[in-house]
DNA sequence: TTTGAAATTAACCAATTGGTTAGTTAATTG
DNA sequence: CAATTAACTAACCAATTGGTTAATTTCAAA
């Protein structure tokens, strides 16, 4: 039995799914054609609709798949039982493990919650997302404790998010204005797990 | 004669590029119909074609235009006469006010990249545009100084921009998770001219 | 006023799009 | 084994797409 063989024993609904992953997460809602998921999936085209019955609905199984991903991976880490200096290190290690193995959802998602904002909205709702409020109080805490210096706890987050997340859906643009080949520019992502957790800690520490 | 009258007697190949900006740094070319940029122009679609061959001229017309303000601007900001880090405050605050009036063209631009990073590339040498080598030897002389700690300038540079940014494409993401309006968004960016300067200078700078 | 090029229009076209359908095969089950 | 259902296919379809064309209008120069 050759490799093809055992693909094709693969469920097909997940081998669906699988294609339309690969196809969307990098042209999108608008520049994914379903034929291309179906040859991506080596199967007929009909198949789709039996199984997801539209575009939309296809889309909407990736999207929320993603958005799965890419949130509460967020909470999850930011949840971790350490210190307040070694959970922002640990944050920013394992998130960008993540987005390294993950190159493409970051700009995917962006994309198309800038064709339909509202759409995160209701995810955040039914999957019982909510503010991370536990993590924004340890940061005033740490204020309190003048650990770190007065800071709103939501710059605090987003400039982590920022020094973590734009790197990765600005590649082509770090590539050409460094002048970086995909390996050096990997090697960079690999150095930010340590750096950007330092460039943190050194903007806002108390010495 | 009434506005609608005026407008009529505008120039109608910077009709088209003005409608045809509008849709596609909304929709992206792949999301962008040649009717939808002929109606917001109030022009008959044929006239496309007429002044610029093709949806593909079109939009190499729209996208170098994108490319145009929002590559130099960076250069031209980084290249102002002042001391280190009144440069970094100029910077931030000026870039910053560029993108609040041009919200959409970093998403624009990081999403067409992802579909074709070679188009950077091209852009670069046919602008000449070349790495800021100047700003990026100013910040091996600060640390030379000791003004500030040993740092890769082009990681203290990414930063910069991860920091500025960043909170504009992720726009629809930061107003769900903070559960901000558009007007507490604005306020927060109008914040973040100060703040983002102040984080970068506290994290570099040795006292 | 005539004339000829430029600007504009409505109608049209071929190709591509997402989606359907009728019919076939494979699997399940009673 | 028969029969019912599920999985699958090829062919097709209506709508939309970017783009063309032939005819008309506009307008400035001769």
């Amino acid at each position: 039995m050759d490799n093809v063989e055992i693909l094709k024993d693969v469920n097909t609904e997940k081998r669906i799914l699988d294609a339309a992953r690969k196809v969307f997460h990098i042209k999108g809602f608008t520049g994914a054609r379903m034929q291309e998921i179906a040859d991506e999936a080596k199967i007929n085209k009909a198949m789709l609709n039996y199984y997801y019955r539209s575009k939309d609905k296809l889309f909407e199984a990736v999207f929320k798949e993603a958005a799965q991903d890419f949130f509460p991976k967020v909470f999850q880490l930011v949840n971790s039982d350490l210190p307040f200096f070694e959970k922002i290190e640990f944050f920013v290690e394992n998130y960008l493990t993540f987005l390294q193995n993950n190159m493409c959802i970051p700009g995917f998602i962006i994309n198309e919650l800038a064709q339909n904002p509202q759409r995160l909205k209701e995810f955040f709702v039914e999957a019982h997302i909510k503010t991370p409020v536990k993590f924004l109080n340890e940061i005033n805490e740490a204020i309190v404790r003048k650990e770190i210096i007065s800071i709103d706890p939501r710059t605090l987050v987003l400039n982590i998010l920022s020094l973590c997340i734009f790197p990765i859906v600005a590649k082509p643009i770090i590539e050409t204005v460094f002048n970086l080949n995909d390996e050096m520019y990997s090697r960079m992502i690999e150095e930010r797990k340590k750096q950007i957790a330092q460039f943190v800690i050194n903007a806002i520490k108390i010495k």
